[in-house]
Formats: C-alpha cells, sequence, structure tokens
DNA sequence: GAGTTCATGATTGTTAACAATTTTTGTCAA
DNA sequence: TTGACAAAAATTGTTAACAATCATGAACTC
C-alpha cells in the first residue's frame, strides 16, 4: 500500500529540486507546478483528498506564493484539485456520481474519435502511438508501477492528440486524468488501470483502417475499465495526515 | 457597426455596477468577473484583440487588482483570453486553423450528443429547451441583436446541459463559446449565428425520439453555421483603440 | 522628412507585510 | 475520560508598495 510523501512531487527530475533558480525555467512557469502535481495525480501518487498546503508547495518547488496560488487555481479549475475558502487546496475526491459521468462523457467522444483515426490513418502521425506502446510495454515488463498507470492514461490521450485538434486534446486530457482519480479510489484489485494488449488491439485496428473494428474495441476497453471498478465499497479517501506521513 | 465600450461590461445587471459591495456576492467572487467577460465576449459586445487592461477592470467592476488577476488567469485558461507577459490580456483572436478545428471537435462530439438525447428523451428535463426556444423567438421578434446572438449559441450549451453530465457541459460551453469568437471574426454578412427554426426542428426532433433525424439536422445545422463564414477575407481584428473608442 | 536614441510615463509582475479565518493546543469542569 | 471553552499557532486571503518591463513621444542625426 503505497503511501505518498509530498517531496515525490520532484522525485522524478533530479535537477532544480534543490536549487530552484540552476536552470531558468521556460513557459511561464506556474505551468511547471500545475505538470508536476497533473502527473503526480496521473501517476495517482498523490491521492484524493490529499491537502496541498501553500507553504508546503512554496519550499518544495523553491517558489514565491504567488506562484504556487496561481498553479492552484488553475488546477481548480481543471477541476483535479479543489479550493475551500480559508481551508486550502485539496486533491479533488470525485464520487460514484462523477465516475459515472467521466465515463459517460469518455463513451460520447472516445469512440467517434478512433472510428475518426481509423478512417484517415493514412493522414495522421501513428509513430508515436507504436512507440508509446512499446513504452507501455517495457514499463510492465519492468513492473514499473507509477510508470504503467501513467502510460495506460497517456495512451489515450495520445490517440486525441494524434488528431491534431488542441481542443480534442485537452478535453480527453482532463477526462482521462479524472480517470485516474477515479481508479485510484474505486480501484479494487491491484490491476493495473487497462487490461495488457487491448491498447495494442485498437493501434492495429486503426494502422489497418477498420473503423468499426477500432470503435468496438475501444467500447470494450472503456467497459472493462469502468466493470473493474467497485463502485459501493469505496475506497475511504486518505486525508491529510495519512497521505503526507509526517 | 456596433462599436464596444467596456462600460457596457456592466450594464446588464444595473446594480452593484457603481458601488461595489452594496450586495455581498454569492460565490468565489472572481467568478463574477469572469462571468461577465464571458458572457460580453458571446454576445460580441468585446471583439477578439480588444485588451482588457488591469486597472480599466478594477474600476468597471469595482474590485481589486488581485481578484482582477485571478479572474484574467481563469479565462485565459479557457481559452476566452490570451495573456501576453508583460503586455496584458487580450480577447483571444483565433485563426483559420483554430476556426477548423472547433468546427472539426463540434462535429465530433454533438451528433452523438443530439443522438443519445432522442434516444433517452423520456428521462431527461426537455422544458428548459422548450422554454430556451421561446426565449429565442422573443428575441428574433423584438430584433435584439446581442441577445439573439448568446442565445443562439446558447442553446448547444443546454443540449449538453440536458445530459446532466457536468463534463460533457463544460467541453460544449468552450466549443460555444469559441465559436462565437469566431463567428464575430469570420462572419461575413449580418445574419445571427443560426438559421430562423433549424433549433426547433433539432429539438422536435430529440422530442418524437428519433435519433438519426436529430443527428442528421445537427449535422446540416453546424454546416450552416459553418459554411456561413468567410475563412479568406477575415474581419481585421479592432485593436484597442478602435474597439474602447475612447 | 524618415529613422534612431533616449528619457518619460504607464502597465504588468513580484514581494512582503498585514488582516481574517481556521486549526490546533491547553485548560478546566463535569 | 470526555466535553466545552479559550488562547495560541498556523494557514489562507488581501492590500499596498516596489521592481521590471513595455509603450509613447520628444529630441536628434542623417
Amino acid at each position: 500500500m503505497p503511501i505518498n510523501r509530498e517531496s515525490e512531487l520532484v522525485s522524478s527530475n533530479p535537477q532544480q529540486s534543490n536549487v530552484a533558480a540552476s536552470i531558468p525555467r521556460s513557459g511561464s512557469d506556474e505551468n511547471f507546478i500545475v505538470e508536476r502535481i497533473f502527473k503526480a495525480v496521473m501517476e495517482q501518487r498523490l491521492a484524493p483528498n490529499t491537502k496541498l498546503s501553500e507553504a508546503r508547495l512554496c519550499e518544495t518547488f523553491g517558489v514565491g506564493r504567488m506562484r504556487v496560488r496561481r498553479a492552484l487555481l488553475l488546477l481548480s479549475s481543471q477541476g483535479i484539485i479543489e479550493l475551500q475558502s480559508n481551508r486550502g487546496a485539496y486533491i479533488a475526491c470525485p464520487d460514484k456520481s462523477e465516475a459515472n459521468d467521466v465515463f459517460a462523457a469518455r463513451m460520447l467522444i472516445e469512440p467517434p474519435l478512433v472510428r475518426q483515426l481509423a478512417q484517415n490513418s493514412d493522414d495522421i502521425d501513428l509513430a508515436i502511438l507504436t512507440e508509446h506502446i512499446a513504452h507501455e510495454d517495457a514499463a510492465r515488463e519492468k513492473k514499473e508501477r507509477t510508470e504503467i498507470i501513467r502510460l495506460s492514461g497517456e495512451f489515450h490521450t495520445k490517440l486525441a492528440q494524434a488528431t491534431g485538434n488542441k481542443f480534442i486534446f485537452r478535453m480527453m486530457r482532463e477526462l482521462v486524468t479524472r480517470t485516474s482519480l477515479i481508479v485510484g479510489l474505486f480501484g479494487s484489485s491491484e490491476n493495473a488501470s487497462c487490461p495488457d494488449d487491448e491498447h495494442s488491439n485498437i493501434l492495429k485496428a486503426i494502422q489497418s483502417n477498420n473503423p468499426e473494428l477500432a470503435e468496438e474495441l475501444l467500447i470494450s476497453h472503456l467497459n472493462h475499465i469502468q466493470s473493474g471498478l467497485d463502485m459501493e465499497a469505496r475506497q475511504e479517501p486518505q486525508d491529510d495526515l495519512a497521505a503526507i506521513l509526517r
């Protein structure tokens, strides 16, 4: 039962964790914080209901309070955290009804999405997807749990990315992130969120210009994920103390 | 050629425009600003590329700079405005490629959406939609331009709302807002964004449990909107001075 | 007159101190 | 021990001053 410490937030990128300004970060900077927390959620290292205190984030990322607050606002607008007035920021904790909504939304969008990809598979860049499958296999080989979880979700966002449509990409990204939270909360067994070779089969169907098969495989794939959840016996979310383990 | 003054931002709600704290606003407060600017964009009163200076917004809404900056950050995360570093906030100015992406995304989502609505039309609340159609007719009757424009877009978000799925709702809301910007930029003639009775026909198809017809009507409706645009001869966006008319 | 340079003013970005609220801790009484 | 109450600490929300950057316009050169 892996318990997370907030310090893991900066673990994956060794440099710039201690000395903040060693490398002049590109981009508008609070995106750096957003991406880190986003990734931690995707890898289920930050459990729902975990409190993210401003002070802690400041020292974790070596950044002023303003940056942290901006990042928190952005994260809350994406539904990844919840801002409670005068109480702080907490990792979002979807309930049963929200979980159903997420899967309903994915059922609405993803089937037509892969269908479209399979129809135009000549025009789009499938190299990224084949490469991704390889990464997934490698991670499974090495039994890197967090990596497997993250890549499993990322496959779906990369499907959206393959359309080259940034709106579709952003929608899927949000839904996939939510799914990650949900799987962490309601996932009954320790199985990685996606069965072994379903991604690979979907990709093959796309490559071989078979829209019907691709769509069918994706639908059953989503159903597998959803049926792997135990909506009733919900894992009680860890609260601040248990999660941070101080 | 209606030119907008920023003061119109607060025109629709007479109270609380001058005296800021006369009524203790509910909600987390910067949402108030977000909604106002959002609405102004939907009604095409704020043209693309219009600059929103912090000082101006502060006095317009009678709010401190912090609130304004938070609101601007939220708006930029929704793609409604663009934050340029050290230069300020500007109403987003979609280009041709983005416009195509928006319509492609809508073509992906909305057909299955109305199909689903028509399939389950017994379970969902259609009263809101019929009521909305009545509003649209009334606005057309009175020739209230901004009202017509806003309601035209809102019909589509209310379709999404009818699913009761907040993710689908948020996605559609973003796409519809974008569409409003696009129609303002590329709309060639003065025609309101949606032809007269197409909304009504779509709703009838949904009510009569006819998924195929509903889907077909919606597709041709989207095509009508898109073909009413002149993608090449783009209206040059008004800059700050011309738009604000000070 | 066109173009460049530089100073000025206006605007945005950042920081730090202060205020308001919540959470914790300690104390006392039942 | 449990509960209620109050003081203290910690945390978040807000404001205002300061720093940095960009836009404007005047003076100057060619």
